[in-house]
DNA sequence: TTTTGCTATACCGAAATCGTATGGGTCAGT
DNA sequence: ACTGACCCATACGATTTCGGTATAGCAAAA
């Protein structure tokens, strides 16, 4: 049970001679030969009708011809599916994203995706901030997108762009009219706050760009996501900092102004595990950075 | 490219260990080890992850596990498919057979067959006496249940087993009065006449009984079927001498006498090229003749 | 640190494979 | 009918490949 005697018995079989399906072998005829015989030992039975013009096969050949054919054609394809797997051109790919980024960047990343990566099997999850890194280390996403990247020893991340910080109000304001607004006009306004880490003040954007100012806003509500925020802004809760791209898909009467004393922006990133060796993390990271850099 | 490799592939990565593969296909380790390190270097990748605990399948060796196992399976089945129609337990039959045999041995024979035989392709083909020969010769039936056996140098013919000729008469006859018929009574009625060779006297069953008894009887009509000689008696057109199986399946009006002082019998045959190396036809012979036995 | 359990390497003998030379059979053309 | 052409089968020596034994290397458990 020998792939090579399958091969030799397929080309015999197609050129209907010994000697052409030498030829086509590169080898010499006598070798080839006796491996048909080897292999017909082997069945147990005759695979061809001799003539003085060449070899036919039989019923049983026939048989045995269309099975080999497959064989031979299934393992170039596992042979091929695996170097795929190896290359990060083919497997699964599970992306979990904040909602907030789905307007900006989903659209132009999805089809880039299936264009470079074709055989890659691909599944977006959207997951709010706090469950993008638990799904990371229990391996249910495989990359995330993420604004900030997530912090963790067992995660890295790569900055794939920035979002500047854009300040969300309702249209009624009369902060509203202007079209960029000072920063130290917010000093005791609202804030409806968003969960990129106000814990740990030193990295946190929102707060930095606060402190910077000398502003303190009281928080109103701390909310899990940019389309939350955005609501609650719309209903006249307060207002929110938010990256530039919640403008796209966000509800009429919820206005943006950018600050006109601060340009602070808030990195993109994608984020894996430190110990995923899975090479389509590479060739996802490829895609984004090409998708972004074209924004 | 090689099928053992797939096999001791197949076996390391579904006991998660070289020593216990080496152990299930009954070799040492090491020639093993050697044999996946040459499949990875052949395919171009990592099949395996090493630790301490044994060899675990990555990615890229799952994708090509799955096609490998399919692989193996299929030329497994390709020699067993070889060796079944080299048995002639596989493959295709087409059967011929006369109308007058269908409700004979048609009932009992084809679930024999297919009880016997499950994978082969059955077909049966109503033909005429004219049409058997010229189909068994041009390959378009493998087999021909005749009666009598077809006579030609190209065809070869098993008789399995025999009927007796009976005298088909309208009831109204005053022949059917008595419960068997002297061959005498028959002088100068019509005879409905059947294309068992007629053009060949010495080997004509009909014309040696009625030569023997030195009977004659004028050739009312020519027919080429059994069941429409039996239609013709029954429309009073004159007898008919048939074999007893034509009883099954016979118009109500016509009835059948043994005749008084003679039992010719007609040979069933099964008749197949003398060329056809076909093993098939030896299995559907056996069948026949256990059918046509236990009749 | 030692032990245990695994895989990887080295080397040798055995088996399978390939190439060259040659035999034997059938078919076509003279 | 004979001969030449063609094709498959066999024989044998050279090479490659494979499997077994002995052993090294390495990581986790005791």
């Amino acid at each position: 049970m020998d792939l090579r005697r399958l091969r030799y018995f397929v080309a015999v079989a197609e050129e209907r001679s010994v000697g052409r399906a030498a030829v086509r072998l590169r080898m010499a005829q006598p070798p080839l030969s006796v491996q048909i015989r080897k292999l017909e030992s082997e069945v147990g039975t005759a695979l061809f009708r001799r003539g003085a013009r060449g070899m036919e096969p039989t019923a049983a050949g026939r048989a045995l011809l269309s099975r080999a054919r497959e064989a031979l054609a299934l393992t170039a394809e596992g042979f091929e599916a695996a170097r795929a797997v190896a290359a990060g051109r083919r497997g699964r790919l599970s992306v979990g994203y904040m909602f907030a980024l789905a307007h900006a960047v989903l659209p132009k990343l999805i089809p880039e995706l299936r264009r470079s990566l074709p055989k890659v099997d691909l599944e977006f999850i959207e997951l709010s901030a706090s469950t993008r890194e638990a799904r990371l280390l229990d391996h249910s996403v495989t990359v995330a997108l993420c604004m900030p990247a997530i912090r963790h020893n067992e995660i890295e991340a790569s900055t794939i762009g920035t979002q500047r910080l854009m300040l969300a109000l309702p249209a009624s304001s009369s902060l509203a009219r202007a079209t960029a607004v000072p920063v130290k006009k917010l000093q005791g306004r609202p804030l409806i706050s968003l969960p990129w880490p106000a814990e740990d003040p030193a990295t946190s954007v929102v707060a930095s760009l606060l402190r910077r100012h000398q502003v303190s806003m009281p928080v109103a509500n701390r909310v899990e996501t940019v389309h939350s925020a955005l609501s609650l802004v719309l209903s006249g809760e307060g207002m929110a900092i938010v990256p530039a791209c919640a403008q796209l898909g966000c509800p009429t009467g919820v206005v943006f102004r950018p600050f006109l004393d601060a340009d602070d922006a808030i990195d993109v990133a994608v984020c894996w595990r430190r110990d995923s060796l899975n090479p389509l993390v590479r060739n996802f990271l490829k895609c984004a950075e090409k998708v972004i850099r074209q924004t």
